[in-house]
DNA sequence: TATCTTAATGCAACTGAGTTGCATTTGTCA
DNA sequence: TGACAAATGCAACTCAGTTGCATTAAGATA
């Protein structure tokens, strides 16, 4: 899967009339970099490591004004809330101990198949997830 | 299936060292009749409406209580925690226009397929829900 | 490159779900 | 009927996320 960098996300959003920030550029970046989705709280916690102070506030309204323009997409994991650059329709395992999320390949008939079993419902999203222990942890 | 009724249930939790409350009683009968699962903010509702006053503290120990008993189980859809009484594995539609949830029948093979797939991880729940507009709504 | 417009930011104060400590009440059993 | 602990209610708290508003700064235009 090629990845579009965060220029060419810049320069798309340049032309909807949107600007090139610090903090929309590190927040880009961060999901450019990351094989696994992000919470606001992982995003201050690396913001805080490498002492570059953004606001809360601007984190919130970067990640809704990102989920906006569909450049990230919001999935809920357990109770936090997270985000990641939309790939390929996929799954995430969640490791109950040490919390981390691995991207999982698709399951590629699953949607047709609960199509087939419910005309009356239009579905427009769904999400799998899986939860249990990791390599290290189990 | 078969519903456990809230005598059996009490009786259960009684052998245990718990005891029977109005609360209690109140929370096990509305999850005995309801056909799909219920939050918080979906009890107290039903307490104001029914002019019953059980503190929220209390609403949310039992909830906390009635899981760790194994009577309930907590399931996440979208922002919103839910509790049920487990059934046989299953998962959720949920209607994002009026928010009404239905309950689905069981993807048969899908753990199956993951577990091959992933060796190195140990599954212990997952979930599978589904997002979209109903037969009302849509 | 100075100016102007408005997108983006920072701050403080707020909201709403859920939690905690503690004093009080109440179910159950001897 | 007491005694004991489980359950309750209340107030005060935490924590994620939101809002209003004054300030800053991209970047287009002159």
């Amino acid at each position: 899967m090629v990845m579009e960098g965060a220029g060419k996300i810049l320069e798309k959003l340049r032309g909807r009339g949107h600007r090139s920030t610090k903090a929309r550029r590190l927040i880009l970046e961060l999901f450019i970099s990351s094989d696994r989705p992000l919470s606001s709280a992982d995003l201050r916690k690396m913001f805080l490591l490498k002492k570059m102070a953004v606001n809360k506030t601007t984190v919130y309204r970067e990640l809704e004004f990102l989920a906006g323009e569909k450049i990230i997409e919001e999935i809920q994991l357990g109770k936090t809330r997270y985000f990641e650059i939309p790939k390929k329709r996929h799954h995430h395992l969640v490791c109950l101990k040490c919390r981390r999320i691995e991207c999982l390949e698709p399951e590629k008939n699953l949607l047709k198949r609960i199509t087939i079993k419910n005309k009356d419902f239009k579905i427009l999203n769904y999400s799998l997830e899986i939860f249990g222990l990791c390599l290290k942890c189990k």
